[in-house]
Formats: structure tokens, C-alpha cells, sequence
DNA sequence: AACTAATGTTTGCAGTGTAAACATAATAGC
DNA sequence: GCTATTATGTTTACACTGCAAACATTAGTT
């Protein structure tokens, strides 16, 4: 038998938010699907995240620890396979969980770091990526290496808006000469060798 | 007198749709407050844009046009100014013009391609950008043209996406240490060094 | 056992995208 | 010039949304 309260209901609110995020998209996900799909009334998640927003910002943390557990897991002493086996990852989590990593550094969240649980998973994904571009470019002076490491985040980050670009295209469209799709589907099917390429440049 | 028919509602619908795009971001651009504001029915729109999308279609087709506008006006002799004053000019649009910026280059539209003039200004604005790389790199294989095209334009599109976070965080945030946040506050006071190391790397 | 806080439901409001039925005006064919 | 057609506007309707307020039930403290 069912009691009035769920008990656990916060945790279950955001692993089915989660799911429904990939699943649909986040312009798809609304706390009143989400309380349905959860069996509960449709303002009980309000409960539990204030606004909209404040659920987004627990599903973006989510996808940030997710992200740092992939990106985390080699731990070679070469410091380039740790570099490139990260940006790999990290290119691999942007085309499969597409709509958390939309929600993630997109703009539905306007200002992350007003979730401080949010802000802290950023950073230490930061942080963690920093230490990898260190490792990687023997650079001492800590501001070349701030730079080093957002120009390098910057260039994986707006590859995998382009991938995705590519992926949502009907694949005629790759016939069409003269294209940045066509560009962008020579560097997706050589994307090992690209980023070989890639990192010697950081 | 008020007529019946409008006479130019499209026309006047886009230039205000772009308007509050701009003013209230493409969230908050709905079809219903768009047509208060244009002073027709709540549904008139419905007659000129077969869905939301389409319209915001039509927005980001605009945007693609002023992007390519703003990054065609420099035409020096010296391929490397072409290119510095492009990225410059991209980078004021997306920062100045961020909700567009959004439409043209997020998710809301799934697959750009299937409106054809948004597809072609978009093309457009590539080829201008991969002339002016390929003029600048003095490269003559045309797939080492495209991933140097494809390549500087992921990380203009990724920094933009950096220094728009940058922006919407409250200006104390910058005096957390060891955060992303002020690793790109630092490229962001110095753009135009940054600029200049960055276009040696292409 | 009783009071309080936490967590659930019901109800209600204003806003949304969009389909359908209808009204009016511009246009094309005769 | 009259009429049939088409384009473009309005009204109405439906199912959905975020979220606030009032209410119900339970868990935790004292």
C-alpha cells in the first residue's frame, strides 16, 4: 500500500529528471511530466526544487559528475593519452547525453554559479581538467596555463556544438558541396587523427 | 483607419520578433506577445510562420545575414587584419547579440537545414570565413583548408560560449580563486593579445 | 500526547502552441 | 464589372505549462 509520503521522493524526482532529459530533451522536460512520470501530484516536485531552473541546475550537476568520472578514469603517466583520452570522453559525453550537456553549459541556466552544489562540480571538473593541460604542456607560469586550458576547453566545447550540428542533419545533406556540414563530417570521420593534430597545437 | 488586412505583417512580425528576441531572449519570444506587440490577433502569425520554429528559423536567417554583414566589412590587403577584424566582429556579435546568437547556433532549431534560406545564409557566412582563413594560412589542400576553417571556428564558437558565462555571473564570483570564471576574466581583459597568440596557432 | 515542520494534494490563474471555423479583402478569370 | 478563388486576418477551443495558495497528512521534537 501506498503511503502519503514517498519518503525518498527528491532523489527519485531527479534520477527520473535525469532520464527524461535524454530521453526528450530538456525543453521537454516540465515538473508537471516529471511529478506524472514519478506517480506524484503535479506541483509535489515544487516541493522539493523551487523553480524550474533549480531542477535544471540539479540535473546539470549531475552531468558535471558524470562528466569528471569519465574524464578522471585515465590515469596513465603519459600525460598526453590522459589529455587526449579526456577530450575524447568529453567529445563521446557531448554527442550521447546531448540534452544534459545542452543544459549544462547552455543558457537555460542563466547563472550557474547561484547553485553552489552546481558551481562546485564545475569547478572541480575544471580544475581537474587544468591539471591535465598542466601535466601535458610542462608550462610553469599559471596564468599561460589558465589560458592554455580555456582555449583548449574552448575548441573541444565548439567542436561538439558542430558534431551535434552534424548529427541532427539528414545525411543527403552531406552531398550538398560547399558546406560546413561536409567540413565538419571529414574531421567526425577522422576524429582520432584530428585530435592527435589537436593537441600538438595547445 | 485601421485596415483589415495589414498589408506587410510578415515583415513587420520578423523586424519585431528580432527585436524583442534581442530584448527579452528567444524564451521569452512567444508567438502570443509577439502578436500583442505587432497589435494583431493572437493568432495571426500563424499565417505567415507554420510553426514556432519556423520562426525563429526566420530570426536566426536575419542573424546569419548581420553576422555575415559585420565580418565581410574589412577587406585590407593584409589577410591577417581580414581575419582578426572577422574574429573580433563574431565575437562582439555573440556577446552583443547573445539570444540570436542562441537561435543561430543552440538547439532550438533541431536541423538547420531544413529552412532553406537559413541554410543558405549560414553556408554563406562559411565560405566567407574559410576564404579568409585559406587566404590567411596560404594553404592549397582544400581538407587542410576546411579542418583549419572548421577548427578556428569551433574555438571562436566555444569561446564566445565561455565569455557569455563570464558575463552572466555576478561580479564578485571573480574574486574565487582557482575557477574557470577568472581564468577566462583574464583572456577576456586581454581579447586582442589573446586574439593575436590565437591566430598564430591557426 | 501535543506542537511544529516537512512533505504531500487540490485548486486556480495566467500564459503557451496550435488546430478549426469563420470573416474580410485582394486578385484572377470571365 | 461581376464572380470564384485565394490570401490573410479574427474568434474560439483544447491541452499543456510554471507556479502560487490553501489544505491534508505525516514525521520529528519536546
Amino acid at each position: 500500500m501506498k503511503s502519503y509520503h514517498h519518503g525518498n521522493l527528491k532523489k527519485e524526482l531527479l534520477t527520473c529528471a535525469l532520464k527524461m532529459c535524454e530521453r526528450d530533451g530538456y525543453t521537454k522536460l516540465s515538473i508537471r511530466s516529471l511529478a506524472k512520470e514519478s506517480n506524484v501530484s503535479q506541483t509535489a516536485p515544487y516541493r522539493h526544487f523551487k523553480t524550474k531552473e533549480e531542477l535544471y541546475a540539479a540535473v546539470a550537476t549531475e552531468g558535471f559528475n558524470k562528466l569528471y568520472k569519465v574524464m578522471s578514469k585515465s590515469k596513465s603517466q603519459d600525460h598526453k593519452k590522459n589529455l587526449i583520452s579526456s577530450g575524447k570522453e568529453y567529445i563521446n559525453f557531448g554527442l550521447k547525453n546531448s540534452n544534459t550537456y545542452d543544459l549544462m553549459f547552455g543558457t537555460a541556466i542563466a547563472d550557474f554559479t547561484k547553485y553552489p552544489t552546481l558551481f562546485i562540480s564545475a569547478n572541480r571538473l575544471y580544475q581537474h581538467f587544468r591539471s591535465e593541460v598542466a601535466n601535458h604542456s610542462n608550462e610553469k607560469d599559471q596564468d599561460r596555463i589558465d589560458e592554455k586550458s580555456i582555449n583548449t576547453w574552448a575548441k573541444i566545447h565548439g567542436l561538439v556544438g558542430l558534431l551535434r550540428k552534424l548529427q541532427a542533419v539528414p545525411s543527403k545533406v552531406l552531398k550538398i558541396p560547399d558546406t560546413p556540414i561536409v567540413a565538419i563530417n571529414k574531421i567526425s570521420k577522422d576524429l582520432d587523427g584530428y585530435l592527435e593534430r589537436f593537441i600538438e597545437k595547445i
